[in-house]
DNA sequence: TTATTTGTTTTAAATTTTAAAATAAATGAT
DNA sequence: ATCATTTATTTTAAAATTTAAAACAAATAA
């Protein structure tokens, strides 16, 4: 089982936050305000497409709204694998952050 | 500023874990056992020499030992910016994994 | 009907990852 | 001495991922 890269953590991690608003735009707003620069938008519905072919989300689209250029948003969840894979993740910081010798550099994570 | 990738990230917390030992080789065995899985020898080295280049690795050649095989090992150490990269993705990690919202899938991060 | 806004898709280049083969330099065995 | 084995790094090429930009789509506002 491969870990997930980088991107892909961060947008399961933003699907997860964002709950029922969880669509490609809003998920690179979200994602853009935590690394403080602007993704392109590639950048998120690329991987959100292989995510999604992946099993690691599913997806529904909505109706459009009837705000000023409302069309349908494609919202997206997680699934259980979706979970697993982050938890996964999650292990392997746990491991790789904890104990890390003071090498006088300036700053030893909490 | 760009965030590191998984593998940079594994790597260079893998330089900072092993202190005096950190080499190719004996970071491939230590990040082979937090995965889980054999990596392969350019798995390691080539985004080792990235690293380097970038200036997040300093490294130095040492002599040969009298072991069996035992070649000039090239060692590595985490420089300022090294730990600023690392600093700079767990300010991430911490914004992105903290206040996740219940979504009844089984697992909530500690 | 034309402009603007919100949203998704496509595409191609750049970058990163990975596996495999090649190279290098040491000791051990015959 | 020569050959085999071990430890170690380098190179290479294919696959996968990331990114930026342009294209496309569908809505309301003017």
């Amino acid at each position: 089982m491969d870990l997930l890269s980088r991107m892909e953590e961060l947008i399961l991690l933003a699907v997860w936050k964002l709950q029922d608003e969880a669509y490609g735009l809003e998920i690179r707003l979200h994602l853009s305000e935590i690394l403080g620069r602007e993704l392109s938008v590639g950048a998120v519905y690329v991987p959100l497409k292989r995510l999604k072919k992946r099993g690691y989300l599913s997806s529904w689209d909505s109706e459009p709204t009837d705000e000023r250029g409302g069309r349908s948003k494609r919202f997206f969840k997680l699934t259980a694998k979706g979970v697993n894979a982050l938890q996964e993740v999650h292990s392997v910081q746990e491991k790789t952050w904890r104990n890390l010798p003071d090498i006088g550099l300036g700053w030893v994570p909490a």
